[in-house]
DNA sequence: TATGAATGAGACTTCATTCAT
DNA sequence: AATGAATGAAGTCTCATTCAT
């Protein structure tokens, strides 16, 4: 940052990064890969498609773009607890992560969608997906080793697993049910079933 | 087989409406409603693709029709369990979901993929994904009433969701995750896991 | 006719080739010629497409019976006027006109349609509109020289292809002007245009 | 050519416009609306279909055009009346009329039939060809006023209404009738009674 | 006297992408 | 750092027509 002494064109030329990918991100969230048009995504944010290709390598770089940055945004939604009762902590966590699928839904709806699809060849922006989603899972998985210090990998593996899970199926419930769903006390419930489950597999290991 | 009493069996406009739908259904479940062109399914069935319209009103029609049937094959793997203990009950179920998930995933599959599409206006595919998703959520939620008398509704409602957000996700992550993540010990965790839920809360209730 | 005792199959045949011609012509009148099809034809008067086909050689065989019975039905709403001074003769054969423009304007809307356009090869339809319309020449050639006795067959040619390209001018003025055009009040002009007309080529004949 | 002052020249849009321009009034002119497909324009043009869809948002919007394009050209062809007697000026203009539409006769033949058709929706071509009409009218009312000062509004509106009828009729003479009729000598008539027709008009006035 | 089913051709339109400027 | 123009392929859907029953 700082030191911006370029002639403006540069500044231009991020900005015109930006407005293409917010129009991107809008529409590929609502209407997936292939319901993403180039013309839809140069109509939306007002520049010509070919500027977009001058951005882009091409559509699917442009997702996979898309995917990048919004992952982002949602991860710095939400930060991994740093101390406190491990009850306290997962909880804390499940209403942040909770929060931040209300807040800014892009990257999760885009992503599953992705998941879902089984198309032949196609690539990056599924590959992006499933890439930042294991960083996910590698953070989890750290914190619950700590959380619930003495589980067997297996167990973490299963735990972080049926976390994630949750937290996607939820996601989907409240997109279909809308009002009907209160994904608040529904996270808050799902923190409480992890944490239950943790501890009883303590138990039985003791055992 | 044999036995048809149809009047004579005239030109076989049946066989050919399942062929189609056998073709759309197949594509459909791999590429979702955008990526399921017509022009596909014509080459997969064999008939061209102005006999698909005489059969389906227009593509929208066509996967609606994928969703109906496929729910019902879905539907008809499994069965509300009769009798036995609760818990037992709960398992088998889980056990059962978990197998036609594996065995028939094309009605998950698109029908999530639906679900998270939130397209300006078409409707008719995405609206039949709903409406039986409801069925099944009206069928779980009387087996649940049966299984723990005395919850309110609220606590059906939320346990009801949970349950089906759970298989959503669990059948996700199986996708995402291929060998690395198993269904069926992941699925008995999630029968465990509410039939807890629910005993705990008539406990909080007793007290 | 009368003594109608073939089984009744006869009656419905001839009915439904009516309820096809019937939707057909209110169809092309509306749509002209390329704007109309088969499965439109069929959709409004029930039948399927095929069975048009069993009383219609082709689509252009449809049209032409279609020109056929509205200039018949047009044709059959005035009458040649019988006997009295020229003038009224005259203005009570614009007057019957005019109205049968108003209420039954399928024939001439069609048919100008029919004439304007100037496809390479077509055929029948269009061929049909230019003979029945020769055959009102005629008529009218008659009625003139009669009306108007001592007129030159040239002059009378002239006169006679006035006074239709006025009926169609006037037609498509109301057409176009709706409400705003008085189309009765337009006739009359026309009426006593053609007769000062012709009075006073006798009368330049006459020097 | 040379002069033109335009930036550079730029890959020739205007000239590739003008190209489909041109193929699409000749075969709209012959085929009308429905007759007219891109696959026809895009052929006797040279461009392919799709850089049709660069130049004009649909069909219909290059049907406009067309009917705009080629008023502007047929306008071109005659101008009203300066000076000189009444009725030779109105000779004078009956006749350039004529020679107007015996010589480009794409914008009456295309506005007439869509003038005819009734189509449920759809609507710029029609509305276009509606519009520059008008703009005629207005234009006749104006220089009759003049040539006829004294004449009612609503006899001003009549004849010019009549006017334009027996134009518009006369060319569907001259088109059905060909070499049979000569649009000419007719277009003399017509002045010559819309000359007697005012002047009597004004006589039954003054008494 | 019909009609269900089918079909190849072609309708309009959008697609992702390229390239000269 | 862009963009006007173009393009071949592919999209959904309708067309007129046929044929076995």
């Amino acid at each position: 940052m700082a030191g911006k002494n370029q002639p403006k064109r540069r500044a231009d030329g991020e900005l015109s990064r930006t407005r293409i990918l917010d129009a991107a991100t809008e529409i590929a969230a609502e209407r997936g890969y292939e319901g993403t048009s180039i013309a839809l995504v140069s109509a939306k944010c007002g520049l010509p498609a070919s500027s977009i290709y001058w951005h882009f390598k091409n559509k699917d770089d442009l997702i996979a773009a898309v995917i990048e940055r919004s992952f982002a945004d949602w991860r710095r939604a939400w930060q991994l607890p740093a101390d406190g009762a491990a009850q306290e902590r997962l909880q804390g966590l499940a209403m942040q992560i909770a929060k931040a699928l209300l807040d800014s839904p892009d990257f999760i709806r885009l992503g599953l969608m992705l998941a879902l699809e089984r198309r032949p060849v196609e690539a990056r922006a599924r590959a992006m997906f499933i890439q930042v989603r294991t960083q996910t899972y590698v953070e989890l998985t750290s914190t619950l080793a700590e959380l619930a210090a003495g589980l067997t990998e297996a167990q973490i593996h299963q735990l972080v697993t049926y976390s994630m899970a949750g937290a996607d199926g939820l996601f989907i419930a409240k997109e279909i049910g809308g009002d009907a769903v209160d994904l608040i006390e529904l996270f808050e419930l799902h923190a409480r079933v992890l944490y239950d489950t943790a501890m009883r597999m303590l138990d039985e290991q003791a055992e």
